[in-house]
DNA sequence: CTCGGGATGCGT
DNA sequence: CGCATCCCGAGG
């Protein structure tokens, strides 16, 4: 049985591989929801179903960081797959990203919120504060998501609806602020903003 | 609805 | 350098 010869907070066969985020970003965040986000601090899994995604395609997308082009801030952003764009917003919360799509494509997937699955305290509905409850900070800015304290994997639950709608906080991006780039699980007590 | 709070990127 | 702006959350 592989539980039982793997070290604890490495990653295991459930882990997502780089090419599960190297493709669609559209696709990714749907795919996203119901996988598990897992951050081990000091050897403690800190475990979350993710119910809720952004999907941000890149520079032409107004709404998306990469839209200013390659910068300090947003060069993770425009690296490989499977990494971990983690930036702070109005001074106080993090929201963390997954790079999606080939080098130099510049496009992410934003987690908004979290059903608690192990090792949560506080509320997860919302990209700041799942950042929070996690504990990632801008740290984190960059992590490889195949890493082993921090990483995303299967959780075997399916049989959802996936909601689709426009993205919240971004009514400065014009008509890209109406495309249905925001998804969630019908139901999910834990979405951000019903 | 208001407002805190700090980094960023751009104009100067 | 200044400063508008920002993928938010808590409180009224």
């Amino acid at each position: 049985m592989r539980s039982a010869t793997r070290s604890p907070g490495s990653p295991d066969t459930r882990s997502l591989p780089r090419s599960f985020y190297n493709r669609d970003t559209t696709q990714v965040a749907q795919e996203l929801l119901g996988k598990l986000v897992v951050h081990v601090v000091r050897g403690v899994p800190r475990v979350g179903r993710i119910v809720e995604t952004e999907a941000y395609l890149g520079p032409h997308d107004r709404a998306a960081h990469s839209c200013r082009g390659l910068t300090p801030r947003t060069a993770v952003m425009f690296g490989p797959a499977g990494h971990a764009y983690v930036y702070l917003v109005y001074g106080m919360h993090h929201c963390l990203n997954v790079v999606t799509e080939p080098e130099g494509h510049g496009a992410a997937v934003l987690i908004r919120a979290l059903e608690p699955v192990r090792n949560l305290t506080g509320k997860t509905s919302g990209p700041g504060l799942l950042c929070r409850a996690l504990g990632v900070d801008r740290r984190l800015n960059g992590a490889d998501l195949l890493g082993a304290r921090f990483y995303l994997a299967d959780s075997g639950g399916e049989g959802f609806r996936i909601v689709k709608r426009p993205r919240v906080g971004v009514d400065y991006a014009g008509s890209w602020a109406r495309r249905l780039l925001r998804f969630y699980i019908r139901g999910s007590a834990y979405i951000s903003r019903p």
